[in-house]
RNA sequence: GCGCUCGUAGCUCAGUUGGAUAGAGCAUCAGCCUUCUAAGCUGAGGGUCACUGGUUCGAAUCCAGUCGGGCGUACCA
């Protein structure tokens, strides 16, 4: 909001200087006495003007014109910084457009008729979600929030693999638990089977359900146990997801891809454009044509395809539905299929920026300082749904968006389950709970209503630094969104709710007088909202009452 | 070995396209409730930004190398 102000002033400053298209940055000065922007233009221009930075500030600031009710002062310091402070006039005047917009401050038109589609959790049904999938699963509904709030048309999707190995291998693991209990506790469980307790649910379901009907172990039998291990692991998932108020529009099933005749069509191509060919049985890529290092097998000599045809197969498919960018949400443990895929679709025509792939690295459990496994093969582990069921949503949620997806993330379990002031993000609902306690309270709202409101009572610093920090929430948004980043968010929000937990207890709101009383109570209501519309961002409730 | 990623306060982590004295939460210590919710506020201590070199007016940030952790590196997904 200030650099759209300031920058074309500037602009048209250093253009009068004889330079143009100059790359101006203003950013937010560490120390605040130094106003609330600087740039370091000066500096920039030191080689193109050869003058010194500080003669060049000098020259660029004579040429400014601006209003001098709007902007406290312009100044040079340090080695050749421009420092611009803003009055408090213009604060006011900021917070008088937001008051306009409602709650629907801080939606954008960056993303108005085009549309994305962000795929995320994508676990296939042979067990449960962990909290690895809950990362996913956080980072790719928050990701498609932002994108809504940048105005684009959202896809959520959700793919998976009900065929192939490691469903056949759950099936055989199920049929082992399901023998052990009809017939002999030693029946020999698959070597390389699923560990995990709910196998043995799966089993003792079958049994109840089956008797001792699909002891013959035929492939018509192992198709059942396989096919009740998925419907109960995908009910399992749908329901923890729920939990997590995360709910997707199409579950797209990479079966689809053969039966509707995807997959041979690629293949077909790949070979057309020479970029397949046979070897020890097996048909490759020609990676190494595409720029990568090594050649891979796109086609295992039993006939099966590897897991890079069908992703890329499936890449092309969602790009041709038209969609105007295509994320995905990964755990860094498929990072390795990444080159591949954007090295097919570049192949097959397709421009890579319309694909964004989103790496988020892995989870760790501790508690007390203790490191907590939760690995699916040894067969103890500690479920996303325990989890939820254990802190809930709210929780959960926060924490895994709390850092950068890049950074490895600790969850504290003993943190979590805290129901105190050491928890995060309760910080940000007391904030929003405070609020609303405030508007409860109002004896005679009628003024607050119907009176004109002056903002220019609103002197206090704690006033004015919430009121600085409520300007940029639509940046936040904006950058959060398009970087795909929701950790941004969480940040401001912390700083958000600090801002007004520090305005709150410097400035008395209820029993001021009759005007200031009605600004503060504006001033307090637009964070309100913020907090609200932030954390609905986030998946998270923002509760009236604590 | 190679690729990706991370290394910042005792712990968990922020740190904008390179900017001025490196930040927050927790933990520790010291304060603030007759007034709108103390799940709050104020203050203090705490740092070789892994290490070395380079690029330049200026580096936690960019480049090269070294060390250390994680994940990959399949005719598993």
């Amino acid at each position: 909001m200030q650099k759209e102000y300031i920058k074309p002033i500037f602009e048209n400053a250093v253009k009068s200087l004889g330079i143009e298209n100059a790359n101006l940055i203003f950013d937010v000065p560490k120390n605040l006495d130094f106003g609330d922007f600087s740039t370091n233009i000066a500096m920039q221009l030191a080689k193109a003007l050869k003058k010194s930075p500080r003669e060049i500030a000098e020259l660029v600031i004579s040429k400014l014109e601006f209003d001098n009710n709007l902007i406290e002062f312009v100044n040079i310091a340090g080695a050749g910084f421009i420092n611009i402070k803003f009055s408090n006039n213009f604060y006011h005047n900021c917070l008088e457009n937001i008051a306009n917009f409602d709650t629907e401050f801080g939606k954008q038109t960056t993303g108005i008729g085009k549309k994305v589609n962000v795929e995320y959790v994508s676990a296939n049904p042979t067990g449960l979600l962990h909290l690895g999938h809950g990362r996913n699963a956080c980072t790719g509904d928050t990701v498609a929030n932002l994108f809504e709030w940048l105005g684009y048309e959202v896809t959520r999707e959700y793919y998976f693999n009900n065929a192939g190995n490691q469903m056949n291998n759950l099936g055989k693991s199920v049929y082992a638990r399901y023998m052990q209990i009809i017939e002999d506790e030693n029946f020999p469980f698959p070597e390389d089977g699923y560990h995990g307790e709910y196998v043995k649910e799966i089993a003792q379901f079958l049994f109840e359900k089956y008797e001792k009907s699909l002891a013959e172990k035929n492939e018509e039998n192992l198709t059942i146990c396989r096919k009740k291990a998925e419907e109960w692991c995908f009910e399992k998932i749908l329901n923890t997801l729920e939990k997590m108020k995360i709910k997707q529009d199409i579950f797209y099933n990479e079966d689809t891809l053969y039966t509707d005749g995807k997959i041979a069509k690629l293949i077909e191509d790949f070979k057309e454009m020479n970029l397949a060919y046979q070897k020890d049985g097996a048909l490759w890529l020609k990676l190494t044509e595409l720029g990568l290092d090594d050649d891979r097998v796109i086609v295992k000599s039993s006939g099966e395809p590897t897991y890079r045809l069908p992703d890329i197969a499936y890449h092309r498919e969602k790009l041709l539905r038209g969609y105007d960018l295509v994320v995905d949400v990964f755990g860094a443990d498929h990072i390795a299929t990444v080159p591949d895929v954007l090295a097919g679709i570049k192949a097959l025509g397709f421009d890579t920026e319309r694909v964004k792939i989103l790496i988020h690295q892995f989870v760790t459990l501790t508690e007390n300082g203790v490191q907590v496994k939760m690995s699916k093969r040894t067969g103890k582990s500690y479920t996303l749904d325990d989890l939820l069921d254990e802190v809930g949503a709210d929780v959960v949620r926060f924490f895994l968006l709390m850092r950068g997806i890049s950074t490895h993330l600790e969850f504290d379990l003993s943190l979590a389950r805290e129901q105190s002031d050491k928890n995060p993000v309760f910080y940000l609902q007391y904030a929003h709970a405070r609020i609303s306690s405030i508007f409860d309270k109002i004896e005679d709202k009628n003024s607050y209503l119907n009176d004109k409101i002056d903002f220019s009572l609103l002197k206090e610093k704690s006033e004015i630094d919430l009121i600085k920090r409520i300007i940029k929430f639509p940046e936040v948004i904006e950058s959060a969104g398009l970087k795909c980043e929701p950790h941004h968010l969480t940040e401001y929000l912390r700083e958000l709710a600090g801002d007004f937990h520090i305005f709150y207890h410097n400035c008395r709101i209820l029993g001021a007088e009759q005007g200031l009383q009605n600004a503060r109570l504006k001033l307090a209501d637009i964070t309100k909202n913020i907090i609200k519309n932030g954390l609905t961002i986030l998946g998270i409730s923002a509760p009236e009452r604590m």
